[in-house]
DNA sequence: GCACATTTGTGCGTATGTATG
DNA sequence: GCATACATACGCACAAATGTG
């Protein structure tokens, strides 16, 4: 098999309990430990390299990764990519889908819970917002940063990492095909500063709403690019 | 950089319009063509392949990948692991929250328009899940089912793929870690039985109400589990 | 700044395993 | 069985990056 090495290696890893950001063997110990050569060490050491398992630097040693979602993402662009080659738009499309179902699902969950200090914080990311829109700029980190605050008081790590895998997806692909950026700034901040005005009530309906109106927004732009350019 | 060679692979993927399944130049033509030796191509095909973006066939030569999600179910199984190894239990918490959201948020926007023919095989599933439980058997196949088929009339491949991956997290963590099977195997028909009656009915709080039991049961199980041997 | 050891990165040669004709 | 073509695996040598003294 040739995930063999691979698993060897995660498994002494759990084995020896090392956590993310530790030092992993050098590729000479491994070599000696699992009773390969150094050209297989380092193919495994790839592999798992690419599935942020582990993270190699030159010159000085491997050590443990963070597992993150980076791989979720490289893998969903190139999906997106290969059948957007084969004349599918369809790829792109599903990701916002699955993207809409869980940021309307979760924000609900968040609703009654979420701290006022952080519904303050993301009243400044749309002030941030609404200064670029402003001067006719794009405003992507504070886009990104958006989502990350809305979800922070659900304690969840991972739901912070999937919808930042996604959104990146989408902005690698826009990218990769040249397509214009957000083509109205203000309506994006407008339809940000409505759910957090939803949010302040507490309106369970209206944030709703609000979050749905949002995915229309991006679906939108979507939409737009790919006839532009596609 | 590490990963130029994987991304040049890649851009020679795309630029060729290569779709999965086509075959990939050998590695002597990519050693002339990126101008690069034997073992870094290989390396980089290796990475690649645990991206499933690539597909290596001992013997006769390399495929263009499905670029499917084995790769966020490896990266979130290590994950777990690594982070109960150190005495954190949350991590599987926290992939059952996502599911949850992305469930209940699924089966509402199917609800009016899953055809009887689904609902149907819906059934059928149910009631192999009942056979199996009678006799004391546990049915992870069926469950499986049970969820692809649910949401399948939604046309979005990421869907079932992405459930999937959890799913595979969730038994792999339970495997890893020698927990025991479903201690109720009848309970859990039951529960999904619920669902497809209140399918059925087309009653959307019956739906959500039964989706919500559902995952109330698994995460019993899930602590159950966790207690009793973690 | 400099020399040195350690570690990863790259290239080449060769032998072996596997599928096709 | 045999020949061919390809991927797989191994071992060695040297280059490049990093940390230490």
């Amino acid at each position: 098999m040739g995930g063999q090495i691979q698993r060897e290696i995660m498994q002494l890893i759990l084995d020896r309990g090392l956590r993310p950001g530790e030092l992993l063997p050098t590729e000479t110990e491994l070599m000696d430990d699992l009773q390969v050569s150094r050209n297989s060490v380092r193919e495994a050491l790839k592999a798992l390299q690419a599935l942020d398992i582990v993270e190699i630097r030159h010159g000085y040693g491997t050590y443990v990764g963070q597992a993150s979602l980076t791989p979720l993402a490289d893998g969903l662009t190139f999906r997106t990519l290969v059948q957007l080659g084969g004349d599918d738009v369809h790829a792109l499309s599903e990701i916002l889908q699955v993207r809409e179902v869980l940021e309307e699902g979760l924000v609900l969950r968040i609703i009654d819970t979420i701290p006022d200090a952080d519904i303050d914080e993301l009243d400044e990311i749309v002030k941030r917002m609404e200064t670029r829109a402003k001067e006719g700029e794009v405003f992507p980190d504070e886009d990104r940063d958006f989502h990350e605050v809305l979800y922070r008081s659900m304690g969840n790590a991972l739901v912070p990492q999937l919808l930042s895998a996604f959104w990146n997806v989408f902005h690698r692909v826009a990218g990769a095909r040249g397509w214009a950026d957000d083509p109205s700034p203000m309506g994006t901040a407008r339809r940000h500063k409505e759910i957090v005005r939803a949010l302040r009530a507490r309106d369970r309906e209206r944030v709703e709403a609000a979050m749905s109106t949002h995915f229309r927004g991006i679906e939108t732009r979507a939409k737009k690019a790919m006839r532009g350019v596609g």
